[in-house]
RNA sequence: CGGGGUGUAGCGCAGUUGGCCAGCGCACCGCGUUUGGGACGCGGGGGUCGGCGGUUCAAGUCCGCCCACCCCGACCA
């Protein structure tokens, strides 16, 4: 069995993050350009960050539902903005049956125009208010440069879209799912996240207001990791959602849409991720733990299997996994096992078995010192707190890595060599043209201005004019 | 769509001035020995050499066209 080493991510951080996920098993490339294929370890990750966000969806009062996959070309073409923003990335279909189409249908990129569509025949008064649906789907968009489950053709998503009787319940929903998201990134990915409101250049095709959870990844580049849109009246307008108000009035409705895609996954991946592969929160794993029984004959088997069981048995409340692949030596395993970044792994050996222990390595901790040795009584106690601390060291971790790459330069030259390897938090005056021309000179985009920033005075960091609030700027995925 | 690069076994590659049945490492299969930080020996299976056309007695190898993918830019969750 050959070494097959990632590259380091100081030397390559791209590649690292590729191979990681081919080597891992997360996913891997279909056969059309910038389509993935999410294996089933990728999905699994997947499905614990739906789960999580899902359980939140509910507790909020939303319900789930499907939308179809294709929409009338004329729907998207209802909201001038959306259309815009859209159109150079539709796949459209012009065929169907063998037979050219009437009206051409688009693959969905994503599904305000139909869903407005189907709330305008649903909503006829404030009784049917607020209307606060979920999809979890896929959508299509055309990229021209596509990147693992950062950026492809096709990916999954939860997409909400929500409709209230006023611009502020509108604005709150907005915000509660802002928070919502913001508390899954911290609590269950322990990925930090920066929430706050889009400029209006990224704000999202036909939004009234964008906001944006921004995480930092290990390369100091900012990744988008999840939206909230506040749609005001735009597409209650462009879809005729209206309702007879409380005064018998009709009004039209204020909406909101909001997502998560699997694009999350890859802020996992470059949030915790080391030289040695990937680092998964516990919360979110797919295993928690792994076993690697070690042994040398059919007699130290037996006795090790016996334990294994036991062990396995004591800790069932976790998700656990043994690997009994015979054809491999435990060294092997435990480098495979630290690739694919399950939290804690569990060696039993015939050491073990006449101790009546188990040693205990966690994945954040590299080599002999995250090795500890636990014996069999309160096992699962003793389990569940190193998963608990292991969660809690990544979370830590992490903002400690984004806190000391964000600085706040004093001016443009020092803006320009702080964006290098770092976030620049700096007074803006909001206008797109410091934008552009700092995107054009440094490549670095604003990414958000935070929730609950107080006013303060200051002068842009590009034109010097009198600004009242700073920014995060950074180059992003 | 512009610039660059690569297409030979699942993956990574070699293949000289064109020349015999197209090779190597890893992975895979079988047997045996191994197994506490990426095991070893022996024996196997696996190829329209990206596609089409051309030059030639003879083409992975030379020429032309096409296609695909990757990397760097403009657009984006």
């Amino acid at each position: 069995m050959a070494e097959d080493r990632l590259p380091k991510q100081s030397e390559n951080f791209s590649e690292w993050y590729n191979q990681l996920i081919l080597k891992s098993e997360l996913a891997d490339y279909a056969p059309v350009r910038g389509c993935m294929v999410v294996r089933p370890y990728g999905w699994a990750l997947w499905e614990n960050i739906q789960k999580a966000l899902d359980t939140r969806f509910k507790k909020t009062g939303h319900v789930n539902a499907a939308f179809p996959l294709l929409i009338p070309m004329s729907f998207l073409e209802k909201e001038k903005e959306h259309v815009e923003g859209f159109a150079p990335e539709l796949a459209i279909v012009t065929i169907g049956g063998g037979e050219k189409l009437e009206e051409p249908l688009v693959v969905r990129p994503t599904s305000e125009t139909i869903i407005g569509y189907m709330y305008s025949k649903w909503i006829k008064s404030y009784r049917d208010l607020p209307i606060l649906i979920n999809q979890w789907a896929n959508v299509v968009r055309w990229e021209m440069r596509t990147r693992l489950f950062l950026r492809t053709l096709e990916f999954y998503w939860q997409e909400g879209h929500t409709a209230h009787e006023t611009a502020q319940e509108a604005e709150d929903e907005t915000l509660k799912i802002l928070n919502l998201y913001t508390d899954f990134a911290i609590n269950e990915a322990a990925v930090p996240v920066i929430p706050g409101i889009k400029s209006d250049a990224e704000k999202f095709a036909g939004a009234q207001r964008s906001y944006t959870i921004e995480a930092m990844m290990l390369d100091t580049k900012a990744l988008q990791s999840g939206t909230s849109h506040n749609l005001g009246q735009n597409f209650a307008k462009a879809f005729d959602i209206q309702y007879l108000d409380r005064n018998n009035e009709q009004q039209y409705a204020w909406t909101t849409s909001w997502g998560v895609s699997t694009r999350f996954v890859g802020a996992i991946i470059m949030t915790h991720g080391d030289d040695q592969g990937l680092i998964l929160p516990p919360k979110l794993a797919p295993s928690q733990i792994v076993i690697v029984p070690i042994f040398r004959n059919d007699e130290e088997k037996e006795k090790v299997m016996t334990m294994v069981g036991e062990v396995e048995n004591a800790l069932n409340q976790f998700r656990i996994k043994v690997d009994n692949r015979e054809n491999l030596t435990p060294g092997f395993k435990f480098n495979d096992w630290e690739m694919r970044g399950v939290p804690l792994r569990i060696e039993i050996g015939p050491k073990d078995v006449a101790n009546q222990n188990v040693v205990v390595s966690q994945r954040d901790i590299p080599g002999k010192a995250g090795k500890l040795f636990l014996p069999m009584v309160d096992l699962a106690k003793n389990i569940e707190k190193l998963l608990n601390d292991l969660q809690d060291r990544l979370l830590k971790k992490a903002t400690e890595f984004r806190d000391s790459h964000i600085f706040e330069p004093k001016n443009f030259n020092e803006f320009k060599e702080v964006i290098v390897n770092g976030w620049a938090y700096s007074y803006w005056c909001g206008d797109a043209s410091c934008e552009n021309s700092i995107k054009d000179e440094t490549k670095a985009t604003t990414r958000c201005r935070p929730l609950g920033q107080e006013k303060t005075s200051g002068t842009c960091i590009y034109c010097g004019k009198p600004a009242d609030y700073k920014t995060y700027f950074a180059r992003s995925y």
